[in-house]
DNA sequence: ATCTGTGCCGTAAACGTTTCCGGTCTTGTG
DNA sequence: CACAAGACCGGAAACGTTTACGGCACAGAT
């Protein structure tokens, strides 16, 4: 069904059909509607390649996953909650959605040059940012819009969303003070990635508004998987003055701390405080339920959606600020958190 | 970086620079080697948009996920560990992938009937098929290759892929027999799925070899997510005469179950026995470990690929045979599947 | 009556490829 | 030496759009 079919079809030119289609000037309401109509009867779509060809834009925004770095995608099964809300938040205005995968041990800025060559997408959402992101240069230089999920080292001169980790952390910490506990383990991420950087931060000042002394055999760095968490715990555990306190930043991390402690037959919730990142579905299956925090994430996609919409429209007029949004998470305050107080 | 910038640059013509880039006849080994040095120095890469205006096909693969049906989507965070088979399966022939979302509430057909129309992508790989599913007709009649994560009710005409579940209900239910239990409660997905089917069918039939006779009281259809999973093992256990086993076709059911067991102070493992569907990260936090199936997510995603690149030979040229696979599941002997023998 | 403006439409160029067709030049063969 | 065959290359059409441009007819104004 092309075109040119509809306009023979109604005895028109192409040039007007076009025209009446794409709500332009110079095209009489009657025939208008006599061309919409027969559009629709006959079901015509108008071509994407042709059309992209001459216009040079697609309408469509690429969602970039990193299969390595992200996280989100390897620890939470609702990773698909946070897709939906992007995805409503792009037809609204439409635009369409296309998932990019970035394979592991592939180098995530080719991936992403490759594409914008091919030309995917007119914008990008980069997902599994990392402390230093090629990705973010090489947009920001060729002027795409973007938004980041996620920030890198430098964080002033694009827009990302990211969580809260400072809040998240100042909260699990005030708590666990008011608690009376005085040695408490983190888990974190490694140094590559930017969350490690604030949550240690992060974590150093709180102690430090209470007057003490962060001790580093407390921090423990890794991958904050399931098996990670598991390793940390008894590596901290382990220690000549072990922690009472456990905070863990990794979605899947508690999963294994709580196998760990069990193991060394320590009970979470009781012998020990442990508080997680994020309430995800994996932790809902441990017992005692977890002390974690929470977020809307079909909120976060329409907001990265929002983002990046409003982005596009200053690429081609006015400069808009980029703005920096750390996404607040609610704490869950339910039953692991307690305990761990005759340690202290 | 124009194909015509390109030839300017060397001193020939576009259509020489073509043949080069494409292996085509008619070109001097010399100049071709030229060309393609000088493609890379400078950078060029063919615009996709005009090169599949003019040959019709675009060397892409779509994955269609639709987030109402996708069990595989929602419960398991591993997910993408198939995608990375697929992916990694397609590029060896040279396609690139993308994810396509069909959001809740949104007809899976047409969708997909949109995205054929735009040409998204030349073959397609579908996820979260359903008992009756349109979009099997749709890319049937069109000859467009396809193939089918999950089967529909008739399953001669076209490719799938399903897990086993003839032989992961026979496994489960042999073992549960063997082990005296007379009274299975099974959970299984609602009658709009077609696994649901196959599952009972094959449930009947387990029992029908031990000489017994199903009771409809204890299979239970519904979301076996984790609030059905919960739901459905409290209906199940009120029953006047309780199951003393459980068998829960779902990935996240199992998690459900362990706290509706609890709650009604019955210990898993111990007082009843339960077997799940497939092992994930959800149930390897689940204390005692639960007895379930494991299955190569990867190796599943490479056959989908390898599957849809034969066909799509096929369509331009000899007719292959469309080949049907129940991918096997291997039993993971764990804990759960004690338990309930005082029951018996 | 002529002129100007405007509403409406058709024509054609352009976006970047691929591929068919024809032409030139070299090479081999009679 | 003449001719056929082949190697190699340039030209141009085509894929399906969008849009700048020009033209026609009719309205209103002078």
């Amino acid at each position: 069904m092309d075109i040119r079919a509809l306009a023979s079809h109604l005895g028109l030119s192409i040039g007007t059909v076009s025209r009446a289609l794409n709500d332009r000037k110079d095209v009489s309401p009657l025939t208008r509607q006599r061309v919409l109509e027969a559009a629709s009867a006959l079901g015509y779509t108008p071509n994407q390649f042709g059309r992209t060809l001459r216009i040079g834009r697609t309408a469509t925004i690429g969602f970039m996953l990193t299969l390595e770095h992200d996280s989100a995608v390897h620890g939470d099964p609702f990773f698909m909650a946070l897709l939906e809300g992007v995805q409503t938040g792009l037809v609204e205005h439409g635009l369409d959605l296309v998932i990019l995968l970035a394979r592991k041990g592939e180098d995530g800025e080719t991936f992403l040059r490759r594409h914008i060559a091919r030309g995917t997408a007119d914008g990008w959402l980069l997902s599994g940012t990392q402390y230093e992101d090629a990705r973010i240069k090489l947009l920001s230089e060729r002027r795409i819009p973007f938004v980041a999920l996620g920030r890198t080292a430098s964080i002033d001169d694009y827009s990302w969303i990211d969580l809260d980790f400072e809040g998240v952390v100042a909260e699990a910490m005030a708590l666990l003070l008011a608690n009376g506990h005085r040695r408490i383990g983190l888990v974190t991420p490694p140094a590559t990635i930017n969350n490690s950087h604030i949550v240690v931060a992060e974590y150093r000042a709180a102690l430090a508004r209470a007057g003490l002394a962060a001790d580093e055999a407390l921090i423990h760095r890794g991958d904050t998987d399931e098996h990670d968490g598991e390793a940390a715990t008894r590596e901290l555990m382990a220690l000549e003055q072990p922690p009472s306190a456990l905070l863990l930043m990794g979605e899947t991390a508690p999963v294994g701390a709580y196998r760990a402690l069990r193991d060394m037959g320590r009970e979470p919730g009781r012998d020990i405080a442990v508080i997680g990142l994020r309430d995800n579905p994996m932790c809902q299956a441990l017992s005692p339920d977890l002390t974690c925090f929470t977020l809307d994430l079909n909120a976060l996609g329409l907001a990265l959606a929002d983002e990046l919409v409003s982005i596009s429209k200053s690429e081609k007029g006015e400069y808009l600020e980029r703005v920096q949004t750390r996404w607040p998470l609610k704490i869950l305050l339910r039953q692991s958190h307690n305990g761990g107080f005759s340690k202290i």
